[in-house]
DNA sequence: GTGACCGGGTTCTGCCATAAGG
DNA sequence: CCTTATGGCAGAACCCGGTCAC
């Protein structure tokens, strides 16, 4: 490892950057460093310093990324080619983003997380920033998603890849909101390979066939809107999800087929095991509280979004309405009440037991409704307390 | 008006492995 | 051998409000 500490950074902090010789967009010339690696002829030392020549590390852009504010210790861990190279483009990049509105700090993260994009030509950034501008609106929203995942931006270099990804996109009928939504929530999707997509959209598309469905693209479709994260995941977790989903349930071809067009769509990215093991440990809870395995099965089909809370939080869930009075039998009936954490249900609880209110008179809706819609109904409660 | 029903919104990167190309 | 590009993985819920039948 060694190198320079992250704390460096924050010491160049002011120091200007600017324009230092780049043409065209390019740094021309990191002399690569009085170019003698350090112990190329070492004979002394032994063994250990028999090293190969290795390319050392371009000394005049290391020193350029440190008055930049980059953490070069983070940039070497990650991508440590990046620093040896003769050429790079961190003075045009750091332009580049500037001028789209992105700040010194930011610039610096961007470069730290993700090195290789100091490897992009001017046109390059040009093209791709102008092609993700047909989906967002300004240019402050890529700033904020390279900011967030500078990898998803930078890690591709194939533009004419890109956009055919769009194409395909609208072409599946995803419309401008649509693309929108995801290239936020997912970016990584736009840079996956076309072929990759296709593959996903085509195994859906299969799926929905397999399981006696009329319209596969529709399927298709849908499970995209409803989960953004599908392409970004590989084909065997989403297949290994939807068997497990089908054995443990025993779930018919149209049961399954009605799960994953609704809300099971949501949870067919999550990693096999957790999903695995949320299922078992949901089972054994149940099973624990006297529930049956049809009872199981019909509290995923309602709520399958049930699978994606862990363990221990269900766990503490389900006690905790428990506790506050109300029935398995009313949880099975209302699970979305669960959607609620438990810090939340709890304070809710707390409330309503204050006032008296009667959960087997008055169900326990009141639970699922927005924090707003709450107080106005507890200030109703407390105006004119029921009997 | 009100509450049940339902859908929607937000959210998800940063690392590692490996094939391909040099 | 190297670097680059790309695929894949683990991690893990909560909240809001429109609408419509009553």
């Amino acid at each position: 490892m060694a190198g320079v500490p992250g704390v460096r950074a924050l010491l160049t902090v002011q120091r200007s950057v600017t324009l230092q010789h780049s043409f065209f967009g390019f740094t021309p010339i990191h002399f690569a460093s009085a170019c003698f690696p350090r112990r190329l002829y070492s004979t002394s030392t032994g063994s250990t310093e028999t090293k190969p020549p290795v390319n050392p590390e371009n000394e005049s852009l290391l020193e350029n990324l440190n008055l930049m504010g980059v953490d070069v210790r983070m940039a070497r861990q990650r991508q440590p080619g990046v620093l040896r190279k003769t050429f790079t483009n961190e003075n045009g990049l750091a332009q580049f983003l500037q001028g789209k509105g992105a700040g010194r700090k930011v610039i610096a993260s961007i470069i730290s997380r993700y090195p290789r994009a100091i490897t992009r030509s001017i046109e390059h950034l040009e093209q791709r920033w102008q092609l993700w501008r047909n989906i967002f609106q300004t240019d402050a929203e890529i700033v904020s998603i390279l900011d967030r995942s500078p990898e998803s931006f930078f890690r591709s270099s194939d533009n004419d890849n890109l956009e055919k990804n769009i194409d395909y996109l609208v072409s599946l009928g995803l419309n401008a909101k649509d693309l929108h939504r995801l290239l936020t929530t997912a970016p990584r999707t736009f840079s996956n390979s076309l072929e990759l997509n296709k593959q996903m959209v085509e195994f859906l598309e299969d799926i929905c066939t397999e399981l006696g469905g009329s319209n596969p693209e529709q399927f298709a479709k849908m499970v995209m809107t409803r989960n953004l994260y599908i392409l970004i995941r590989s084909t065997k977790r989403v297949k290994t999800n939807i068997d497990n989903l089908k054995a443990s349930l025993k779930l018919s071809d149209s049961e399954l087929l009605a799960l994953l067009q609704g809300h099971g769509a949501e949870i067919l990215d999550l990693s096999n095991e957790y999903l695995k093991k949320n299922f078992n440990s949901l089972e054994q809870k149940m099973t624990a509280l006297g529930c049956r395995k049809a009872d199981v099965k019909k509290l995923i089909i309602n709520y399958p979004m049930i699978l994606y809370i862990g363990p221990d939080t269900l766990s503490s869930k389900l006690d905790c309405l428990l506790k506050g009075g109300i029935t398995m039998k009313q949880i099975l009936e209302k699970p979305k009440v669960l959607d609620y954490s438990t810090q939340n249900i709890t304070g809710r609880l707390e409330e309503l037991r204050r006032l008296g209110y009667d959960f087997q008179k008055n169900g326990i809706n009141i639970l699922d409704s927005s924090r707003k819609r709450f107080a106005a109904k507890i200030e109703k409660l407390s105006a004119s307390p029921e009997e």
